[in-house]
DNA sequence: AAGTGGTCTAGACCACTAC
DNA sequence: TAGTGGTCTAGACCACTTA
């Protein structure tokens, strides 16, 4: 995965755009950007298109390319959405630490709704894992997920404890990479007032998905519950579907 | 825009997989539709791609290209982020009616912060533009949004009661095509509570945005405030940004 | 071993912007 | 006119899956 030219090149790019290297929010142009990497204009073009996408930069034909401003000013420290997927990953980059609750752990039959979002069959189990996500020893998050135990025989509490995606990897080699998702918001309940840390008119975020393995597999419906200020999802829309 | 000719694949690829054309939720390989189309199949690839990034096809390396189940199921979710970009066109399809009420419309010297966003000069003027949406008479939005008069000149009170987004393209010939969010939510405050007929607990979501003309040029900022209710942002994530 | 998608190159030509 | 990003090609080689 590290050593792919584009990717290299993207990484090494939105590090110098954090470090304000550029100033006048301007890039330097393909083509310089093609010789001082070393490679050519194609592969440029494909770690731009992922910067672009990512909406930390945009182009402008005839002109040049250029950093977001929205970018530059909205690096917060807690940021969850965006280009991350998983809740483990998205802070393991901010040096600080991410820890899990566990609050509940079974196996239940799937109702109607997990059968249809789960590509599940009447009769099948799936574990219900509720966990609370804490940041920096701050809750900052409830979620509750729905996984098909024939897709994960060997979970345990233990193993769900930490990032199951990162065990679904290192353990058995399948990747989550993809997600549906839904953000919404409303009013705190009482649970989440106690477990938030949450007075009665500070609200929650809330995250839906269903995430996919690498091959399409339904794998996980989540239903997140985070701390309104840990909210925020950064996105960028293009009509023109032009990925 | 029609005579691209990825898009044109992109597009007759899309139409084939919604006639059922690929049974087996297969589609041919990319040598074979580089042949087939008369194309390269580094066009092929991308046409993919894009169809890929929209959730409807997925690839397995050494395997193939797959059409997506849960998008033959024709299921909701698949609207992503990116159906709409203007207010007013999310709600046209509904049949039901949106309404504007222009709540306040000056010029003003843009500030450092707009500058910066809207890639003015000091001395550069905006327009403020500070509208309450309504949807079926119930109101769900306030939304205040920041306009350079140069990219606008001839903005009256009467056009920011309508779709702005509608005007700039049909009267100067400019589409807004992409723009770049980030979502939140916050308690609401004693404005939003009236306006928007919240209780004290009830929150408002927040939608902070830029919005972008085809060329890049940055058209609007905007600062939206929705009534909770209304807040549903539905996307589709992959990790592998590999556009 | 054969077939698939993934990466990357080198270069041509086009469309648009700026001066 | 010079410089920018956009499109597209033809092909080499790699990584993975399937048999």
């Amino acid at each position: 995965m590290a050593d792919l030219v584009y990717r290299t090149v993207m990484v090494d790019l939105k590090n110098r755009i954090q470090a304000d290297e550029f100033k006048s929010q301007r890039l330097p142009d393909e083509r310089s950007l093609s010789e001082e990497y070393g490679v050519s204009r194609s592969t440029i073009k494909r770690a731009l298109n992922i910067l672009a996408n990512q909406g930390i930069i945009f182009k402008k034909r005839g002109s040049g390319s250029f950093i977001n401003p929205l970018y530059q000013k909205n690096r917060t420290i807690f940021q969850y959405g965006g280009s991350n997927l998983g809740v483990t990953d998205s802070f393991i980059s901010n040096g600080k630490t991410s820890q899990i609750k566990l609050l509940d752990f079974k196996v239940i039959p799937a109702d109607e709704e997990l059968q249809k979002d789960l590509f599940l069959n009447s009769g099948d189990f799936v574990y219900e894992i509720k966990r609370l996500r804490l940041f920096d020893n701050q809750p900052f998050m409830i979620e509750i997920g729905y996984i098909p135990i024939k897709l994960a025989p060997e979970l345990s509490a233990e193993i769900v404890s930490s990032s199951i995606f990162n065990y679904m990897e290192e353990q058995a080699g399948k990747s989550v990479t993809k997600s549906f998702m839904s953000i919404m918001a409303e009013p705190s309940n009482a649970e989440d007032q106690e477990l938030l840390c949450l007075t009665p008119t500070e609200p929650v975020g809330i995250m839906e998905g269903i995430f996919f393995l690498d091959d399409g597999t339904p794998f996980e419906v989540s239903n997140m519950r985070l701390h309104y200020k840990y909210l925020k999802f950064n996105t960028f829309v293009d009509l023109n579907e032009n990925a």
